[in-house]
DNA sequence: CTGAAAGCGCTTACAG
DNA sequence: CTGAAAGCGCTTACAG
């Protein structure tokens, strides 16, 4: 790799001081009142050697990176990428660049990340974080990391957060499938400790207001066969099942997909409700009805929350005033389409 | 932010200097035979104070940052989700981190991102060009950057490569067609500039074989309407077409979306044929007949190529060897369907 | 108006 | 076996 030109090469190119070069390449030549010719000839010479700085002896020296890390749960989630390109467009606009982590879910990825990217000092944390990640962020409340959390957060453990009302929209949803005329509405969630999925199932408890409860809950690792096997079971005979309602896309999906081979009609024998969008409903014969998460939302959102956390980093020095954590609840819309008999 | 434990820190403690600390956490005590007990009291006040190192310092020092930039067309594509994992899993393996850009096939973001992780001292990069990218190719090549070119590349400037023979799959895509009895078939492609897209146009009317080429190009910017335009034109009762093959995912699913509101059957009006993978294909009636790209292995390979071309860079140092461009064209396979009356 | 110097946190040849 | 020193590329208070 070619060596890169420096702030020496063109103070040597130039004949003055490295100090020099820095002000004028910074802005600063007024403030220091840099010789007007002087500056004139930096500037030219650093455009003809194509001076770029190096951002790593910049971050060095300032503590400050202008780099946010986002760490997703999985990036072919829907969620993910409708909120990475909110969230890459918010921070440029701020002048940051963003650098994506993918922690796959897991634990030990998410921490093995969060220290990567510490260590790579970005200036702060944006994290969609893995199941039972309270410690991960005690942690960065301990070393005082500017970060957001989105998606999921912890009861246990206060921090920023944006996200939607998972009890709230899962309730409405049901009342909206009990408006439909549907008497024995089954739900399907995750088997999980996650907090923003059992309040989904909280939601759809408490909205069946005496229909009696039909929630299936499926192990992560085995979500294809223990679907299938809901499916399969919820429209048996016997059930009396008129209305399943998924908890999250992939399940949406996997569902839909054994309805489809099961031949149920969509919503004659059955509806189908599902908690968030999927690119794949477009290619069902019956538009899906779903709640539709404002990701741009959350994605700017997130950015700004984080941009002010990190400002308030570098002001504090050695203050006393207790620490502010915010929460943000966004609304996801109904997305009415005529899977569930409209 | 708390300020992080240094060396410097682990020195005062214990009583010594920064440069056996060094030494001792990085492994070398054998070599510099840094004395036992010493050794011992080092690695015991790191773990005690949670020292972390400082990765911008190492790297300011090594010029080598342990982190290779993977710049992808768009986070959403199948192709960069089925990437991602095993590029990341790959490097990791080999103590790398990997650091996601999104261009959003924009030139301008491509140039901006390569320059963003250049500054931020990539050890290599892993890129899915953009349209008209020679020049930035150009680019890394004068700077002898390492860097790999993944699923795009450019007959006019020689680089390392790795992707697949799109001339030749699309051409057995053709020839697959033919053999299910299609004997009017249609190619939707993007008029692009693109040369592995133009690669799939080539394969096509190369395999028609006598049959009068029925190529479809869609204006990327307007392609939903461009697409609807086209397969309704396709559809209609004149034309005769009884084979559609589209040469993208996006392209793929748009026509699908399209075919099935025109209430078009597949394969019994026309056989339905896709050069991509798609995951919402599952949710159509009908398993869809595509390739498969090795994705894995494409990603794996290119971690592979770009390390061996990092390893170079280190020891050439001033030797003569003119530079060897490496290409690697992998297969991709058929999932054969039943959208080509199979 | 300009330059010499210190320092960010690390590595590593060199001297002892 | 161990420490002082230089240097990676930059910023910035300080002196003149």
């Amino acid at each position: 790799m070619k060596k890169n030109v420096s702030l020496k090469d063109i103070a040597n190119q130039v004949g003055v001081s490295v100090s020099l070069v820095s002000y004028v390449l910074n802005g600063h030549e007024k403030k220091m009142r840099v010789g007007e010719e002087i500056a004139r000839q930096i500037k030219a010479t650093a455009e003809r050697l194509h001076y770029r700085p190096n951002q790593i002896a910049k971050s060095l020296k300032s503590k400050k990176s202008q780099t946010i890390g986002l760490i997703v749960g999985e990036i072919h989630y829907r969620f993910t990428t409708g909120i990475v390109r909110a969230i890459e467009l918010e921070a440029k606009k701020n002048g940051y660049t963003v650098v994506i982590g993918n922690s796959h879910e897991d634990l030990g990825s998410l921490h093995e990340l969060i220290h990567v990217l510490i260590n790579r000092q970005v200036d702060g944390l944006i994290i969609v974080a893995a199941e039972n990640a309270e410690s991960e962020i005690e942690y960065l409340k301990k070393k005082e990391i500017p970060f957001v959390l989105i998606d999921r957060n912890f009861p246990s453990v206060e921090s920023n957060f944006i996200g939607i009302d998972n009890y709230r929209i899962a309730y409405r949803a049901v009342e909206y499938l009990i408006r439909q005329g549907c008497r024995r509405i089954a739900f399907v969630n995750y088997d999980t400790t996650f907090f923003h999925l059992k309040e989904r199932s909280r939601g759809y408890l408490e909205a069946l207001k005496g229909q009696e409860p039909l929630l299936r809950e499926i192990r992560k690792p085995f979500y294809e066969q223990d679907v299938a096997a809901a499916v399969r079971e919820l429209t048996s005979p016997g059930v009396g099942c008129d209305a399943i309602f998924f908890a999250t896309d992939t399940l949406a999906i996997t569902g839909l997909k054994n309805l489809i081979s099961l031949r149920v009609n969509i919503p004659e024998d059955v509806a189908f409700m599902s908690f968030d969008e999927a690119e794949a409903f477009a290619l069902f014969q019956v538009p899906v009805t779903h709640y539709r998460q404002p990701l741009e939302e959350i994605g700017v959102s997130a950015v700004g929350m984080l941009l002010e956390e990190i400002q308030d980093g570098k002001e504090d020095g050695r203050d006393v005033k207790p620490k502010k954590w915010r929460q943000l609840y966004l609304d996801s819309t109904l997305v009415a389409g005529k899977s569930c008999r409209e």
